[in-house]
DNA sequence: TTGTAGGCGTTATCAT
DNA sequence: ATGATAACGCCTACAA
């Protein structure tokens, strides 16, 4: 008796009324007896009714669910890194408030024995009426296809340019800057940085702070302190070997990621260096273990909760407007905070 | 030309045969010429067609698509929780490939007006072939109301018992001895704990390992030595306070949670305490950063990622298998990761 | 091999 | 205020 989904046919049925009237009493429609409407209501309750959700999409095209890519690229489950995880967190707290639910794209091929399908695609086929992406380089093509469409677009890290998209991202640049111009204040003259993925926008923001951060305190900008990472722990370990093996080995690390910190700190302890008395490290992120990490890691706090609910902020404002236009990109500011991993150089 | 998204009878009007036959040729089916698929298939392709779920589940009662009810919870934002993301990877990764794409359950109420609704409405409204839940205690209400139901369920970390439903966990008693076996072997005798929730099966199951472990090494049981804790960072630290505030401090501490763990280093720091001179540490799951938790945290691994794909296996098979029969419930062993923050007891 | 038509559960447009 | 009825896009007998 529990195991048949209860209609609003059925609920017609045993009201009495037509399933027109049911569904104008449920959907708080105004021409409808109190009456009736109160009989339906009690009845939908004692019945447990919940609307198909597939039958109204179909009718309406729209579906109350949002689509979310978060890429679980091959030697990168982005799905494991912190960051993306605090960002869910805002959205789905935001969006849950407004009456969606999250649906995570993981499948890669349609229902139908077809190929591959592109991720718009993938969202028409579920009537998504939006999507978040986060985790994917900018040039991703299908991305473009996606924004360019008419499907409302928001990106997190990730700049989406379209009719009914946009993005917000931290302020990354300034995170950079306030990352470097802190070892620079602290008496740093050999600063080096660890950059994120270059096909990123914090990859090449959080690089660009770094280089103004070194202009502002008169320091030259040098190839060899310069090296690429990938946001994660052992692109940042093997970094820091790379930079510590120099003739002129760094006083000071900025890696564009606390993740990639957690490296340094660890190819710092297997060189037996000391931190901060040989070697200052600044990371970005301020992931929930920022404090934990050694004496407690120094870094560029992002809100990351906060980006999670501004772009679910996005998502449902461009969903209700139904006139498109996208709304403005956001930008949170960031903070640094400041723990044991810096201090000021060895005196030599 | 490209907004509007290409149905069945469009693909039907342009290659001149009835839409009955276009949807047999997409869907594979032998009665239809090998020339007529083709030119489907074709300009299926071309017109980047993609079948609309909704409609196809209202007629086929079935989504591909499976639910996630992954609690966050008041003060405890379990999407928060490392473990879980982890358990995410493995489950988004198995589903995916099985063709399936994940709902995460964010809305509380139905799309009508009415208020809150069960979970397991929320499961029929949107139709989902079936459900992954973790993050709820066992004694959820509507959890069991769900289990009972029809809709194949299965738990990560929390028991299930229903017609079509199972659950998967880690060998937590086992982990819980081998913990405290660890530390027994090392020479310490005053071994405390700190819970996870004792609402849920893993917290009940590791705590039950520790009492096993002292057992079996020949050391009585205290109450004292027992604290709670909610598998989060603070809940730890404070215990830890508690417990090493006590006349007859302990010199070594099992905490059933890494993140706990490292409450407790937090603690011992605070009070000046040496790991592991003074106190030994041994946590639990081997979260991706307990190697750089104070001096390398010992832990008790649990395969996350392995939870994941278990319990997505497991949907798979419900799914598949139409005649219901819950799979057996799996068990994954675990193992003891030793590394810095456990050694002898400091001579006295 | 292919076309026709009924129905899945809702909403929405007409009448009444 | 309420009742028919036509979509929505697709699958599936049933005919042809």
């Amino acid at each position: 008796m529990d195991s048949t989904r209860t209609t609003i046919k059925e609920l017609a049925r045993r009201s009495g009324v037509s399933i027109g009237t049911v569904s104008r009493a449920l959907n708080g429609y105004a021409d409808v007896s109190e009456a009736t409407r109160e009989r339906v209501l009690q009845l939908a309750r004692e019945l447990n009714y919940a609307p198909a959700a597939a039958a109204r999409t179909l009718v309406t095209s729209r579906s109350n669910v949002i689509g979310v890519f978060l890429e679980t690229g091959e030697g990168h489950p982005d799905l494991q890194h912190p960051f993306f995880h605090e960002v869910l967190v805002g959205l789905k707290d935001t969006l849950g408030k407004g009456g969606y639910d999250l649906l995570l794209f993981a499948s890669e091929s349609p229902q139908g024995g077809l190929g591959e399908h592109s991720r718009l695609s993938r969202c028409r086929q579920h009537h998504v009426d939006a999507v978040a992406v986060m985790g994917l380089p900018h040039d991703d093509a299908q991305l473009r296809e996606l924004a360019r469409s008419s499907v409302p677009c928001v990106g997190v890290d990730v700049e989406v340019f379209g009719p009914a998209s946009s993005y917000v991202m931290s302020d990354n640049v300034d995170g950079g800057h306030r990352a470097t111009a802190h070892l620079v204040q602290l008496g740093h003259r050999r600063i080096a940085t660890i950059c994120g993925r270059l096909d990123t926008r914090p990859g090449v923001d959080r690089l660009r702070g770094y280089r103004d951060g070194l202009a502002e305190g008169a320091l030259g900008y040098r190839d060899e302190y310069v090296r690429g990472g990938d946001f994660y722990v052992e692109s940042g370990r093997a970094a820091a070997h790379e930079l510590l093996a120099l003739d002129e080995p760094p006083t000071a690390i900025f890696a564009a990621a606390d993740l990639m910190a957690a490296g340094v700190l660890q190819a710092a302890a297997e060189r037996g260096l000391s931190v901060p008395g040989d070697l200052s490290i600044v990371g970005f992120d301020d992931i929930m273990h920022a404090a934990h990490l050694g004496p407690g890691l120094t870094t560029i706090r992002q809100d990351k909760t906060g980006l999670g609910t501004t772009a679910g902020q996005a998502i449902l404002a461009a969903v209700a407007g139904e006139d498109g236009g996208s709304p403005e990109p956001a930008t949170l500011p960031v903070s640094l905070v400041q723990r044991g991993t810096t201090g000021p150089p060895a005196a030599r």
